[in-house]
DNA sequence: AAGGGTGCCAACCGCACTTCG
DNA sequence: ACGAAGTGCGGTTGGCACCCT
């Protein structure tokens, strides 16, 4: 297997920080992205002062210290179209969060698992496939829905394109046209 | 006022995919 | 063609803030 971010320190002999960043190290890393552009991600932190791992700055970098994020309350529009993007592609954060100017994929995940999907089951849809609840409880929920999901998406090539099409086969009527084409751009 | 419960979100973890030598 | 290294993604967790009793 892959070394892991988090054994880096015993080869590198440098601890690294874990946990809440700082606005110094905030600061550092836009520094160093502003003088430098989005690299290496590796290399960043021995670069730029930083006592993280690569990882952990682009994480920090894409969720949080983007100039162009909007952050902030969603707007309907915004729920709406998540809604119905997470109809048509299941959990796929990223592509959902690629037709949201300025949102994330983990604050589209973070929004979905917090809000929405109580608002859907609040109004008796099942947030798992978008259809309505059984009356009776939850029959055929979640697990059966996902298994049989990922065995369709595992079947499928790159991640990217995968679910487009079959989750789509059980999305009932909405009417968006979600063709998929190319990022928003920005997009990592 | 204090303690417990709950919700939210930033960050981490680990797997999958891509790229490169 | 193959393996190692780098990157991206989705799931999960930790910890803080707020609410309720």
């Amino acid at each position: 297997m892959r070394k892991l971010c988090s054994d880096k320190p015993k080869k590198l002999g440098v601890a690294v920080n874990k946990g809440a960043w700082s606005k110094q190290e905030d600061q550092k890393l836009i520094d160093y992205i502003q003088k430098h552009g989005e690299g290496c991600w590796r290399s960043l932190p021995h670069a730029a002062g930083l006592r993280r791992c690569g990882k952990s700055c682009r994480l920090r970098w894409v969720n949080y210290l983007r100039p162009d994020l909007k952050r902030g309350n969603f707007g309907e529009d915004e729920e709406d179209l998540i809604i119905k993007l997470h109809a048509l592609l299941g959990n796929r954060w990223s592509l959902i969060a690629g037709r949201l100017p300025g949102r994330t994929d983990n604050e589209v995940k973070n929004y979905w698992n917090t809000h929405l999907r109580k608002k859907l089951v609040k109004m008796g849809i099942d947030p798992n496939n978008h259809r309505p609840r059984p009356v009776k409880g939850f029959a055929q929920t979640s697990d059966e829905d996902n298994s049989s999901v990922s065995q369709l998406r595992s079947e499928q090539e790159p991640r990217e394109t995968s679910s487009t099409k079959n989750t789509s086969s059980f999305v009932p009527d909405l009417n968006l046209d979600l063709t998929i084409g190319p990022p928003l751009m920005d997009n990592r």
